[in-house]
DNA sequence: TCAATTAGTTATTCGACATAACCATAATCC
DNA sequence: GGATTATGGTTATGTCGAATAACTAATTGA
């Protein structure tokens, strides 16, 4: 099968690669039962505690009725506790709990080893070409 | 917001890029009402006429009851015609017709220009090094 | 020859993502 | 300072892409 204009199109590329990259992901994560976009979201609570659902939104592009449902599904888990904002009475300030936080932490070296796994045929230098030039494009 | 940690992943990078160059591809496409799954068929189409609904399910990553949805919505555009297979008797060939010839030609011209634009903040040298890394992660 | 495999199809389900409408609080600006 | 507008968060709902189960017809191969 002759798929050499395909592939000659960066956004058939990029797009097979990142399922490719996220299948591996699924796997190594199963047992933290983390979607790609949980881990995202915890691993960005983690690195700015007290932000608010709308600028989690704001930073992965996810609409904010979809982000009720995975922080419900996170204070459900007991991952992380909603406080009132000090400056903002309509907002709630996010926090991770202390078993959050050693989710997330093992997590975050999960997925860092997947990433290495799912790019084995990368050198350690193409890998951070690679992550220059996909950041040039969405950044 | 400090998203550095998720900037440091490949999967995170790849799929935020892919997602970008997608909405641009959908933008400039609109005027073919083709989707990028349906761009990619019909163009596989073109450059291997006479393949079957199988291979491109393999080629695509793509399960044959979506298969079928897809080949029928071009059928009934008249973008795609299907006879017999000479060997097997339970495949049929597809080709393209002259309407879907023409617009595939079309289509796979401005798919080119969208990607370029999608990807403006990048050289010429450098799209190639993307995509060459990024096909070493999926193929 | 007959069991196992494969190409294609139908119907259905699941899940990601988007829309519309709403309340409470904040910010803006006469 | 009070009316207006904008914003953070929520609920309910809808849409669309992708996966599963089950089936028919044809091929393969032990």
């Amino acid at each position: 099968m002759d798929a050499a204009f395909l592939q000659s199109l960066l956004g058939y590329n990029a797009r097979r690669a990142s399922l490719a990259i996220i299948e591996q992901f699924h796997v190594d994560m199963a047992s933290f039962d983390l979607r790609p976009v949980d881990f995202s979201v915890l691993s960005l609570i983690r690195h700015n505690p007290g932000t608010t659902s709308r600028q989690l939104c704001q930073a992965l592009n996810i609409l904010p009725p979809n982000m009720v449902v995975f922080l419900k599904s996170f204070e459900k888990r007991q991952l992380v506790e909603r406080a009132p904002h000090p400056t903002d009475g309509r907002a709630m300030g996010l926090t991770l709990t202390e078993s959050g936080e050693a989710l997330i932490q093992a997590a975050e070296k999960t997925a860092m080893d997947s990433g290495l796994k799912a790019t084995s045929g990368l050198t350690e230098s193409e890998r951070q070409t690679l992550a220059r030039l996909l950041q040039k494009i969405y950044l």
